[in-house]
DNA sequence: AAGAGTCTCAACCGCGGGGGA
DNA sequence: CTCCCCCGCGGTTGAGACTCT
């Protein structure tokens, strides 16, 4: 059972890397270039795997890296890009040059996390934390003593930071917590301008030709009939970022996915 | 000064998806 | 169409650094 091992275990070193190693990588990626990791290593001299090389070299070694403390810029653009993509540390990545996916992820988790925590907003929903209290239905298949906690419970929020003591459940192989809760903000957020035209949300980070274009700019010279759902939904209404129309990416409308 | 506790972040792990055979 | 290989991603770990008592 199980997957097999991505390298020869027994014949690699592991944990931190050494001087001579990241030379080997480095030297070896400008006379070769990115690409096939997993043979790298071996054509390189390294008893790595390719895997290790990978992130080495994307997340350390590579030149075009902007080293050092995140600005308070970076910050709040990582919290608009957090609130509209989750945990797409890669994506986000792709939006902060000289950053790291692994970077980013690091930093949320010990910096922005407890920053957003501090404002009392909830890090994994961007909401209020105590607005999270009301106008959430749970519909839970865990037992009814269990329900009483949660409306026990300060926020009433069910997050993994909340001990809510876990009682016997009428089906044990099946915990599904259905949420049903109004959009967060009814307001649109106003859609950026160049030259006099107004950009959607999804061109003005950049993504082009993308099918949730709502602007017709990203699209532009594509045919529109093939877009149901971008096509009748943007003209008045704002985004419809990756098909949600609100502007405001409603992650408990997901989470029973 | 030293031990305990906490924080940070580089690195690892396992999984899912894309693409070629 | 299916299988397999490889890459890339997100979650997690743990060693070292730092702070507190």
């Amino acid at each position: 059972m199980g997957r097999s091992p991505c390298c020869e275990k027994a014949h690699t070193n592991k944990g931190a890397w050494t001087k001579e190693e990241d030379d080997r990588l480095i030297a070896y990626i400008r006379a070769h270039g990115e690409g096939c990791w997993r043979s790298l290593p071996k054509a390189a001299g390294l008893l790595r795997c390719g895997k290790s090389c990978r992130l080495r070299w994307i997340n350390y070694l590579r030149p075009d890296l902007k080293r050092g403390n995140f600005t308070e810029e970076e910050d709040e653009f990582i919290i608009k890009l957090h609130s509209l993509l989750g945990n797409k540390w890669s994506l986000i990545a792709g939006k902060l040059p000289g950053r790291t996916d692994n970077e980013i992820k690091n930093y949320w988790n010990t910096h922005i996390r407890r920053k957003l925590l501090n404002r009392g907003i909830d890090p994994a929903t961007h909401r209020p934390l105590n607005e999270a209290a009301q106008d959430v239905t749970t519909i839970s298949f865990s037992g009814a003593k269990e329900e009483k906690e949660k409306v026990n419970s300060p926020s009433g929020f069910v997050n993994k930071d909340e001990k809510i003591i876990p009682v016997q459940e009428r089906c044990p192989d099946l915990n599904l917590d259905l949420r049903i809760s109004p959009p967060c903000d009814q307001t649109q957020p106003e859609p950026l301008k160049t030259g006099g035209r107004t950009l959607c949300f999804v061109c003005s980070l950049g993504v082009k030709n993308s099918k949730d274009c709502s602007c017709n700019i990203g699209t532009a010279g594509s045919s529109s009939s093939n877009s149901t759902s971008s096509s009748n939904s943007n003209s008045n209404s704002g985004y419809d970022f990756l098909g949600l129309k609100t502007g405001f990416w409603d992650y408990r409308s997901l989470e029973m996915e």
